[in-house]
DNA sequence: TTTACATCCTCTAGCTACTGTAGGTTCAAG
DNA sequence: CTTGAACCTACAGTAGCTAGAGGATGTAAA
């Protein structure tokens, strides 16, 4: 039996996030002892570190509460499992697309910096005026 | 002068974001009407832009809070604001080369899942089992 | 057995950057 | 003068934790 410390070193979870993911049900209730703290099992340390990767791996809280009750019944189809990837994927390729142009635009900010005062730098010049941006970074948000 | 419905449109931002960027100091309180309407000139316009452009480009409300102020003081030097800027380029980089390795391990997860059930399906495999992953992703967060 | 002290407990508040809602007021057009 | 869109304040909620207060428990050494 584990206490949530060791569960959360095993894990590399912190004890407040362990006892968070309870409350939002995403961890079952464990068992207490007499004095009331939390004791785990094997079942659990397996559950946490499930939750831990597709986290990793960018899944929603949402994603993994779906992606949990899939894996708790063997015998439906992997199509779902398999759509929520997909969705994830998608999402990561669309963030990677974003961030490669933020990058673009950065970088030549950046490169284009003499460092003389800031009422001739190109970093706030370009930030005051949209219209110097080659790329599109049109939309707000990770 | 602006309402402050107007300047959301000129700045594609929500009004209630207008609101809370003065709320937390952003935006300076802008005049009234006697009705206590708020109502902008072409100073609050010029600000505005500039904070969401840097938003599109990802900065932080803090970076750009400095960044402000910079472009408020001319004469200081440009050094900070390059700093600044070079700091949220790295930042970019690093989310990049993350993403790029949950794309890699996502990729392989749904290639790999050949469309029988949850019982041997590869997506939740991976999940389950940490050792099958080739790539290093290791941090959460964005 | 006592004592020390790490770890545990609950509860609440805070973080980023907004977004939404309720309930009421103001402005501008007709 | 009336209508209705747009404005106002204030507060709650989003994701996914994280931190702190104030107190109880568990374990090992003295």
């Amino acid at each position: 039996m584990l206490t949530i410390g060791t569960l959360a070193k095993k894990t590399g979870t912190k004890v407040q996030t362990i006892r968070y993911y309870e409350q939002i049900g995403l961890m079952p209730e464990p068992g207490r002892t007499e004095g009331g703290q939390r004791r785990y099992g094997a079942a659990e340390l397996d559950r946490l570190s499930f939750v831990r990767h597709a986290r990793q791996l960018g899944f929603s809280l949402d994603a993994i509460r779906e992606l949990l009750d899939l894996s708790d019944h063997p015998g439906k189809s992997c199509a779902e499992a398999d759509a929520i990837a997909r969705r994830q994927l998608k999402q990561v390729e669309q963030r990677l697309a974003r961030l490669e142009a933020l990058r673009t635009e950065l970088k030549r900010m950046v490169h284009e910096c003499s460092g003389g005062q800031t009422s001739d730098c190109r970093v706030l010049e370009v930030l005051r005026d949209h219209s110097e941006c080659l790329t599109d970074h049109e939309e707000i948000g990770a």
